[in-house]
DNA sequence: TGTAACCTTGACGTTGGCGTAAGGTCGAAC
DNA sequence: GTTCGACCTTACGCCAACGTCAAGGTTACA
């Protein structure tokens, strides 16, 4: 019982996600993966869902740079999505539900937050980067000229 | 001689720039900042120049969530951009400016491709959110809804 | 000439995010 | 029933990017 289907053993993970084992026990460690189910043995038993939770933490971790803990916070609004959605229509405990939604609502708009000043300043990055890629070139061809030139130094 | 007008001394640098003392000498030590001038006694003297240097540090770090040893590539680049500009005219050396030149090119592109897809990434993202938010704000209607009807669970 | 605020150079400490080695277990195949 | 690769836990190691003393020198100003 409990079989299944499509689990997958750590070293599959890793290799998918392109993360080390390492960093898949570590992550488990700091909360920001659940435990994974296990097979009798011992084995840890990943599901697609652990997949691309991984891949949703390397994506936080890369574009916005934040710590690992600042990051579990933003996983936790992923697993109360979850929640909330399995239980269709939640009859009993609806405080709490309320409560659980809008920690992840909060959540999820720092994060929106984020996402939009970085954008911003990334366009003005842009603009400055492409300006000076012009002056660049520019200089370029003023060099490119000095060498067709036989060098007029002294009129 | 050599007095500067408006020099700054590593506090001011440092509550300017909202970083800290340790860190305007460590980024020094590590080749991010040029060992400024000092005053007789060896208090450091910064310019303005450093100043925007710092920032710009703090951007490419915040932004782009590299390391201190890639900024300085890039912050190399910056140099070398602020050398061609000060010699108005290379006379000598064309061949020495062309090389540089190209560094800073080939650094100052590779920024833009970082950029680029960071902003890719950040847009998607974005998306997510959004739809994230408004999941929510359906489900906090949905509660809001099972607590004004009183609870038809059973008929 | 004192003194408070500011600075200097060491040098060791800390934190995050893993790497890596040691010694033992599991699973499947032969 | 042994072999062998994949996996287990435990635990110490490591690097980047600073933080944090400590012990003293400098500056400006009264």
């Amino acid at each position: 019982m409990a079989e299944k289907q499509g689990a997958l053993q750590i070293g599959e993970v890793a290799q998918r996600t392109g993360v080390t084992q390492r960093t898949l026990r570590f992550y488990e460690e700091k909360g920001l993966l659940r435990p994974p189910s296990r097979m009798d043995g011992g084995f840890r038993l990943y599901s697609e869902d652990d997949v691309k939770r991984v891949e949703h933490i390397r994506r936080l971790q890369d574009l916005l740079g934040i710590s690992l803990a600042d990051i579990k916070d933003m996983v936790d609004a992923d697993e109360v999505l979850r929640e909330l959605r399995s239980q269709y229509r939640p009859e009993a405990a609806v405080a709490e539900k309320r409560n659980q939604l809008e920690k992840a609502t909060a959540v999820t708009e720092a994060q929106f937050v984020i996402v939009k000043q970085k954008m911003e300043q990334m366009r003005e990055m842009e603009t400055q980067l492409t300006e000076r890629l012009q002056l660049f070139t520019r200089w370029q061809r003023e060099l490119d000229e000095l060498e067709k030139k036989p060098a007029p130094t002294r009129g």
